[in-house]
DNA sequence: GCACACACGTGTACAG
DNA sequence: CTGTACACGTGTGTGC
């Protein structure tokens, strides 16, 4: 009969078999130091409740640990293994999901620094220069001109050189603002084989020193 | 003095004090049946290499265990006490950490998502209307309308109902596409007190049934 | 004094 | 049969 000591509501154990006391029954006094042999009794039922509260102990234990597959009890010093072994993992589980959630949300940061200031980009006074495709081979060239730096620069050269680069200027107009900046629509037609996002990139580089 | 045993080196134990077992000192007969004592020795030993290993895993235990600031050693049962607290919390902040990095990895997801629909979207025939802000009280509008389209809505409703916006039209021009597909550009100046993105917002609901 | 913890020897039960 | 595990009684040490 297994003592499943671990179940039971961890009462001090008030009933003890006096026969199992070898040292009690040995002592041939009776009446004397009655004293003595309640200590005695007493010390044998703390260690008892001791003993008790330990296996409970084991018990809570034993119910943490995973589950393993064996029907079997584990044994109390199996059991401190298994948490021996079982503790580290769940560290090491918690090391790397920290270190990973820190990781995601350094990109989640960075990317939505990057969303920002692509919006905040976008509103105003960044469109010197928009691109519209509209089909494959048609493309809407909005480029704004600040009033101090259209004078500087040979708006002419910038359409000949995207001519070189297989665009072909089709309908333009431009407009000056109150401020006097210089407005200029231009629609171009493309060529087939050139890529849009690559173009955007050389329209972007040509147009930068504006 | 404190048995230290957590840091011998845990070799079995060789040395026997004959002394310390009282049923073989008390059994009279010495010659006759030494198998029963060597028995008993054997026994007696294998259980102090018992409790010694225990001691051990405690001590292994106690080590992986979160410090505590006292100086004391702990006690055993306090130890498994200790664990029983322990398993638990991290358990949780495994939990948690779970949840928060599957949060962290859809919201990405997703960021991403939008990001490349964003992205999908640009670069052609998606522009029926472009907004760039110039200032905060100026917008170059840019609006393409498909053949289909442009004949059936009345262009004119929708800059007066810009106008209603606070929109005023500086400027505009417009010209016809090799397909048939008519692009206006429209110098906005806006009231200083309509912010821009909430603009964005009406000029893309306004134009959304073109 | 008392509660607690620890180590020990011992008997018993169970699995290889 | 041997090894392992467990519970028990007991002696001892320690801190409140």
């Amino acid at each position: 009969m297994e003592p499943f000591y671990q179940f039971s509501s961890l009462q001090p154990s008030q009933q003890v078999k006096l026969e199992s006391c070898p040292t009690l029954l040995s002592a041939g006094v009776v009446g004397d130091d009655i004293t003595a042999m309640d200590k005695k009794l007493k010390h044998n039922a703390n260690e008892r409740d001791r003993r008790r509260k330990i296996n409970s102990l084991y018990y809570s234990l034993r119910c943490l640990l995973p589950p393993t597959d064996s029907m079997k009890r584990m044994s109390n010093p199996s059991t401190i293994s298994k948490a021996l072994k079982y503790i580290p993992e769940l560290q090491q589980q918690v090391e790397g999901l920290r270190r990973r959630k820190e990781g995601l949300v350094t990109k989640l940061n960075e990317e939505n620094l990057k969303q920002i200031r692509k919006n905040n980009k976008e509103p105003w006074m960044s469109s010197l220069c928009a691109v519209n495709w509209l089909s494959e081979t048609e493309a809407l060239l909005q480029i704004a001109l600040e009033e101090q730096t259209h004078t500087q620069l040979p708006f002419s050269q910038i359409l000949l050189s995207l001519e070189d680069d297989g665009l072909l200027l089709s309908t333009a107009s431009s407009f000056r603002s109150s401020n006097g900046s210089l407005f200029f629509t231009l629609l171009l037609q493309a060529k087939a084989n050139i890529l849009p996002r690559v173009l955007q990139e050389i329209l972007n580089k040509k147009l930068k020193p504006l």
